[in-house]
DNA sequence: AAAACGGGGAG
DNA sequence: CTCCCAGTTTT
């Protein structure tokens, strides 16, 4: 099994709820017991900072207060309050789950660990969350911070990246739980992750628990968690056109699935082996609308870099010069100063940004 | 087990 | 520039 110092984990449990009572910071999620903001407050803060959360979670609470007033969205308007947040599918499957929670719990969030997890979107952390945050629930909630925090404590070697050492943590942060206080320590547990056992030069200096940390009394604690160094991104070379009618441009909707699923985007597409940028423009153009264009010249360059892979876009200004674009739900002419009204990655909402002077 | 899936901030 | 963050789903 797991080996780990019993009586050093009680005495840590103890002394990290006592810190982060008294050090917690005033989020706008902790002034509420709303198990719905709390999920949607978890949920916006996978991968993503806390500075970067609260004016969308400020924002989301006033367009979908309840359960019930996300089911009920459009899709559009609930990935235009997501907009910027990235992780697209989280916005896609709250609202999923909001949906289920309507059907099957009525409007209730579950507070039972398998129910939760049967929502699409929730996974391990989340579920451990906000079944221990609004339920007080004694569950742990591992995230990237927790593994950070107990790999040092306990001088945990397994490589964090490997889906089965989560079982290890988890098994840990549970034994050190102070009973019927989980909402806390698991909290307590990733504050001093976000706040005081960062990454990078960590503040051991006025860490709560220095005393029973193994990693602090060796010195090594900049050589925890052992994680496995992963793929750079790929280089992608994009293509994307500035088609004009009169003052409108057009937009599409990208396909329900893969990347940025649902997003609007000018169109275009990846430059393929042995083609030049043009050729791909003009290929893609053909290929989804049945037009002919001609770029005619470089408009902007766009770079931007995913966890997975690097757009370098090229963005032309093109002239139509054989068929027309067919229209629909997906395809539309929109006037510049109606683009706000759609959703756009990060990179297509660059070009727009440059547009300005354009009509 | 590995890859896909965004974006931004820190050093 | 590199690394990393309150992860989940699909392959």
């Amino acid at each position: 099994m797991i080996e780990f110092d019993r009586k050093a984990a009680r005495t840590a449990g103890l002394g990290l709820l006592a810190w982060y009572e008294a050090n917690k910071r005033d989020l706008p999620w902790r002034r509420l017991r709303d198990p719905y903001a709390i999920w949607v407050s978890e949920t916006m803060l996978q991968q993503t900072r806390v500075e970067t959360v609260i004016p969308y979670w400020e924002r989301w609470l006033t367009l979908f207060p309840t359960v019930e007033a996300l089911a009920q969205a459009l899709e559009s308007d609930v990935l235009k309050a997501w907009e910027g947040l990235g992780y697209y599918s989280r916005a896609r499957n709250l609202q999923k789950a909001a949906q289920a929670v309507c059907e099957r719990h009525a409007g209730v969030v579950p507070d039972t660990l398998d129910e939760m997890r049967a929502l699409p979107g929730v996974g391990p952390y989340t579920a451990g969350a906000v079944l221990s945050i609004a339920y007080d629930r004694d569950v742990p909630a591992v995230d990237g911070n927790v593994f950070r925090v107990l790999s040092r404590l306990f001088l945990i070697e397994e490589d964090i990246m490997k889906p089965k050492s989560r079982k290890t943590f988890e098994s840990i942060a549970a034994y050190m739980i102070p009973e019927g206080r989980a909402a806390s320590f698991n909290q307590g547990l990733m504050e001093l992750g976000a706040t005081v056992c960062i990454p990078k030069n960590p503040r051991c200096h006025n860490c709560p628990v220095q005393e029973t940390c193994m990693a602090f009394a060796e010195g090594v604690q900049e050589e925890f968690p052992v994680k496995e160094k992963k793929k750079p991104p790929r280089p992608v070379d994009m293509t994307a056109a500035l088609l004009r009618d009169g003052d409108q441009l057009l937009i599409r909707r990208r396909p329900d699935t893969g990347l940025l699923a649902g997003l609007w985007e000018f169109p275009g597409g990846e430059r393929a082996e042995g083609e030049t940028l043009e050729q791909a423009l003009v290929r893609h153009l053909q290929e989804a609308h049945g037009i002919t264009v001609q770029p005619e010249s470089l408009f902007a360059t766009v770079e931007h870099t995913f966890s997975h892979l690097h757009w370098t876009m090229r963005v032309y200004d093109c002239a139509i010069v054989e068929g027309t674009v067919r229209v629909s739900e997906d395809v539309r002419w929109v006037p510049v100063d109606k683009l706000e009204d759609y959703a756009f990655p990060v990179a297509h909402g660059k070009i727009v940004k440059q547009l300005g002077g354009l009509l």
